[in-house]
RNA sequence: GCCCAUAUGGCUCAGGGGUAGAGCACUUCCUUGGUAAGGAAGAGGUCGUGAGUUCAAGUCUCACUAUGGGCUCCA
């Protein structure tokens, strides 16, 4: 046996730890590496491991679930103490010293029966036992401890050397908010130091890019008190932005044949109960009284865009008729759940509504797709695709559910876009296609979804005239690529850290004029290209140079720009490169095509 | 919504039962400098909001609001 396996894998990927494996296991070894199966090991182990400190510096505690989670572990316990963040060292030093003892981990097996009759002290073990189906239950011991766990288990706890404890949180029990909040510690743990000491990294790295940080610094965005919560103002530099970030797509969505349409802030409640908004998301929704009518805020567009569509009688010939709107949805979410500009009660998003026959479903999905994969390749963003099902609150009947979620997924086969499912995951109005990008800090984030709907056009009595000359109901496609504006803007500031590609910096140029003398210059170039829709700042404070040009580079600006006798002289610039912090010169009007050229890459 | 924590000038933070401090930012003046902090003077908070305890409260207690970390939910 190998001084490095920890465990096996058998042929249907089921990871079997040595513990179990008996004496010639038909399976491949597991070594003591990086490996996603390595890793699974080694963290449940190290969750364990906690546990046991824990034990040891809180007689009383009591464990609930320790399982691995994405980024490492955690576990669920109860104890009568208040455990904080300054705890967690404290903890640590303790699952150091455990190592010491070089425990073996042994594993024992019994009947459920008799694991209820040996932890029957221990309610949240009982707990745990009541969701394990009847049968055999294994036991892993260490030392004096000793716990409930199907394992896999390193063999001894000499290979846990290199892991963190990197929160305390509380979490109902099951996570059923009914239940009791136990506290839940979380870590992380890798088979070498370098890889934890690059974890440690990229969380400060995650930590210095949060967007609320950028945002605040940048003058992007804000929140106030008095005016409620998750409610955000954009600033000025944020609002410019964010309108380069809309031309930019209004652009693209023209070209694409999409008509820009606006639909009212708030709507009566009975439009919101024909489209079953008001059963199905009323409990999200905005509402007030206006005259002794109920009125909704709108927290989707669907209803104005489809009162468009049935202002006039259509044809077939009208189809696909593409909508979109920047639309302003206001939602509420729970008070826990807002994180700055990622997660708000009021935002706009890019939001259309595609009109069409259902054998025009499978092409209007591709050329969404086209459309999303050109605007994540602008910003470098990797995404990924999910089919989302219907949920337990749902309108509509299966078959017609059944015939939409198909739709969806034979147009990604079709085009070989890879798509995995999310059973019950859909909008109560038909089935998804969700598009997650992983951010900087390698976080899936839900922006763009594509909706395929059958049933609003149903309850609405949607209609167009075909071929032949009678009466049929449209398909709608809800869509977005965004998502929403604020939650994009957030991610993508932090995927930039705010250095912000030209085409869509706040602010895309400073000049630093050398003396006062050299202002009116600046001030002319600035004037110049505003016709670029470029935004320029002068900065001529009353500051030294140095310390100009030093609070222009802290500004994260494409272009910081020096002009002085020589440029006024010569009707040229000094440009100095952000990151390389070199400098050259061009004449301006070199320095308008680079500039055109950079706007251009914002085009797609 | 639930659990825990936090809340001091625009920002970052110190203070801690006897009526507020620093750095940066800001204002004014001197300086007109060739690429990461020139110098001087000055203004600005009653310590998130509301109650309570106390002779006395940023400082202790409670409630509320907001923020943060989670649970849950979601663009």
């Amino acid at each position: 046996m190998s001084e490095n396996l920890i465990g096996y894998i058998d042929n249907q990927g089921n990871i079997i730890d040595t513990q179990s494996a008996g004496q010639n296991p038909d399976a491949k070894a597991i070594e003591y590496d990086n490996s996603n199966e390595s890793l699974e090991i080694i963290r449940h182990s190290t969750a364990h491991l906690m546990a046991q400190a824990i034990t040891e510096l809180y007689t009383n505690a009591k464990f609930f679930v320790g399982p691995n989670v994405d980024e490492g572990f955690y576990y669920d316990f109860r104890v009568d103490e208040k455990i904080g963040e300054e705890d967690l060292k404290k903890i640590e030093k303790k699952m150091k010293e455990l190592i010491k003892k070089k425990y073996k981990i042994e594993k024992y097996e019994m009947t459920k029966a008799e694991a209820l009759e040996k932890f029957s002290n221990d309610d949240l073990k009982q707990e745990v036992l009541k969701r394990i189906p009847d049968g055999t239950v294994s036991i892993y011991k260490q030392g004096d401890f000793e716990d409930l766990c199907q394992g896999p288990h390193v063999p001894a706890l000499r290979f846990l050397h290199n892991f963190k404890l990197t929160r305390v949180a509380g979490a109902y029990l099951g996570g059923d908010e009914t239940k009791e909040m136990l506290t839940r510690i979380y870590g992380i743990a890798f088979a070498d130091k370098e890889s934890l000491k690059d974890y440690i990294k990229m969380m400060e790295e995650a930590k210095k890019r949060d967007h609320r940080k950028i945002g605040a610094e940048m003058e992007l965005f804000m929140f106030n008190e008095e005016s409620g919560a998750g409610l955000p103002f954009w600033m000025p530099k944020g609002s410019r932005l964010r309108y380069k970030l809309e031309n930019i797509l209004h652009k693209a969505h023209r070209k694409r044949g999409y008509e820009p349409v606006r639909g009212p802030e708030i709507l009566k409640a009975d439009m919101w109960r024909t489209s079953g908004h008001y059963a199905c998301y009323g409990e999200n929704m905005y509402l007030t009284t206006i005259d002794e009518q109920e009125y909704g805020v709108k927290p989707m567009n669907c209803i104005g865009h489809i009162q468009i569509f049935k202002q006039s009688g259509k044809s077939y010939r009208d189809l696909p008729l593409k909508y979109y709107e920047y639309g302003v949805v206001h939602r509420h979410e729970q008070s826990g759940a807002l994180h700055g500009l990622l997660r708000v009660r009021e935002f706009t998003q890019d939001d259309a509504h595609i009109f069409c026959t259902p054998e025009q479903i499978a092409s209007e999905v591709i050329d969404i797709v086209e459309f999303v994969d050109s605007v994540m390749k602008l910003f470098g963003f990797e995404y990924s695709m999910e089919v989302a099902t219907k949920p337990e609150k749902a309108i509509g009947d299966d078959d017609v559910w059944e015939l939409a979620t198909q739709g969806l997924k034979d147009a990604l086969s079709e085009n070989n876009l890879p798509f995995t499912i999310d059973e019950g995951g859909g909008a109560f109005y038909g089935p998804k296609i969700d598009i997650k990008i992983t951010d900087a800090i390698g976080r899936k984030w839900q922006c763009g979804t594509v909706q395929v709907d059958f049933n609003l056009p149903e309850r609405f009595e949607v209609e167009y005239v075909g071929e032949d000359n009678e009466r049929h109901t449209p398909v709608m496609i809800h869509r977005a690529i965004l998502g929403s504006f604020e939650r994009f803007i957030g991610i993508l500031t932090e995927h930039y850290a705010g250095e912000f590609p030209l085409f869509i910096a706040p602010t895309q140029i400073i000049f630093v004029p050398i003396s006062d003398s050299h202002v009116a210059y600046a001030k002319e170039l600035k004037s110049q290209l505003i016709d670029l829709d470029i935004d320029c700042e002068i900065f001529d404070k009353n500051d030294s140079l140095n310390k100009r040009v030093r609070t222009a580079e802290k500004q994260r600006v494409p272009y910081v720009v020096i002009v002085g006798d020589e440029e006024v002289e010569n009707k040229t610039v000094a440009i100095r490169n952000r990151r390389t912090k070199e400098q050259y010169n061009l004449s301006f009007d070199e320095f308008m095509v680079e500039l055109s050229q950079q706007l251009n890459e914002g085009k797609i």
